[in-house]
DNA sequence: CTGTAATGGTCTGATGGGAAGACCTTTTCG
DNA sequence: CGAAAAGGTCTTCCCATCAGACCATTACAG
């Protein structure tokens, strides 16, 4: 009787008002930008497009563009020239530059980001399992087709490029959008906006495996294997991020943080609800 | 070749950059108090937290929780009383006073909807699973416990404590916080803050024996099975929401908007991610 | 060489939401 | 009747954002 009581009231007793966070348009602009980089829509050494355009594409202000930008900036994810020709960069030494200060700014959020690459994972079975039952023959096609790219594939842009564009065709097979949307917003969220999806080249070889596995599972419509498979490889993105962090112990007690570019990625990490 | 670039640049072609929404502190509030009414912390006839309280647990000023409760109750979700034992209580009536207004809400995001009732089927078939795999010894006895609580429910509203508790001890179990926000925010979002969604009391006898066997295969450990109940079973949800929306439909074309008290909520369902 | 165009850099003023806090009004209870 | 507890209201200040203008830098066309 007293446990009845006691659980029946638990869910009542915590109440979920934990304090609200309301962003702000600087921050949101930070995190469409950096989101799409780790998507891939903007690659190294691409250029973004003009603040002026920014600000109309993003129905905010000039000024606000531009701060994002100086952040991003500061923290090393861009290089903004002046001039004619000038612009906001993709770093193409993001990765190196920020190493060892992602992994400081990822360490505080160990158990999290624990949480979500293991929701992730999970997830993302749900989605190879999704296509498999819902592909259509194009999408079949399609699907093949990239995966012809990824084998071709000599760069490591290349790579990750042919990387996404495997994981949009799947998106796109799920057929339904919302889905896709949350696929993302997870990816954006264990990436921190970097550009490594946790893609580590060492393992390009191994992707290209499961990849390979996962397209035909999903063409052949054969769901369960697809689940499999795509968990096993999104549990190696974990291992990548974990390794990250590994680094970023070592280097914690070493280091202080640095003085000039510390970094903004992560500064809404701590927000309440993944939805918002 | 032309396939290649093609299906490269496909993504790189839809720029996710769509304009910022920069939700407001008020809206927040609101957000939070119709989510915690439909998850069943504050039923009706219940008093809320005061004023300097909300403040207090959201960390928004007094002025920002006010101006959330007026709307709220001009919105007729809730009544406010005022001297000592005065407060903001939850209507009796919000289901029956805002049903139609609620399905006028709902009809514009008919797809939408169904994605993310989709999704929330999906979604949920991977909590049922986790839980399967990781609940303790002794969640597992919680579990059972709960069970007993809700076939002794007599009371609608005992029917639905009793089952959102159990949906918490799933959630409990899978231990993972990341993956039970997720699920909350997808409940938030399918019901666009009403307590609407998850119970339809007429089916409170198949509601009891998908629990039963969900819980049951949960604390057994089948996840296939404890899979595929929950699956069935958060389908039901999207069918109960799919007869309000029908609803909507045959009322849409003969009542125009109510002119006192249109409702508030929904206000930010054309936020562009899921996550953002 | 020069001018023009396209870019980022900077500044100002207006606006609005929110925070903090004081004070008032209503209601209940000792 | 007075204290306590609640909502109602008001003022003041702050800061993010917007809108727009103007400046500085660079490249390219002529």
């Amino acid at each position: 009787m007293t446990t009845r009581t006691n659980a029946a009231a638990a869910s009542q007793r915590a109440p979920r008002l934990v304090p609200v966070h309301v962003p702000t348009a600087v921050g949101e602009v930070m995190d469409r930008l950096l989101t799409a980089i780790a998507l891939g829509e903007f690659v190294p050494g691409e250029r973004l497009p003009a603040e002026r355009e920014l600000a109309r594409l993003l129905s905010v202000s000039r000024n606000t563009v531009h701060e994002a930008l100086r952040q991003l900036q500061a923290g090393g994810a861009l290089e903004v020239r002046r001039g004619r020709l000038g612009g906001s960069f993709v770093r193409d030494s993001w990765n190196e530059f920020s190493a060892a200060a992602v992994a400081r700014t990822l360490v505080p959020h160990r158990e999290e980001l624990e949480q979500l690459c293991d929701l992730r994972c999970r997830f993302e079975e749900v989605v190879a399992r999704t296509a498999a039952e819902r592909r259509t023959v194009r999408q079949a096609r399609e699907l093949g087709d990239l995966l012809a790219v990824f084998a071709a594939a000599s760069t490591p842009e290349e790579d990750h490029a042919a990387d996404l564009a495997v994981h949009e065709a799947v998106l796109r097979a799920t057929r339904n959008p919302q889905m896709a949307q949350l696929s993302h917003d997870l990816l954006a969220r264990v990436s921190f906006g970097l550009p490594i999806e946790p893609y580590d080249h060492r393992f390009s070889k191994r992707a290209l495996a499961e990849h390979t596995a996962l397209v035909e599972a999903i063409h052949d419509g054969r769901v369960d294997d697809a689940g499999t498979i795509a968990r096993r490889h999104f549990s190696m993105s974990a291992r990548t991020l974990r390794a990250v962090i590994a680094r970023g112990d070592d280097e914690l007690p070493v280091g202080a943080a640095s003085e000039t570019g510390d970094l903004p990625v992560g500064h809404d990490a701590d927000r309440t609800g993944m939805l918002g």
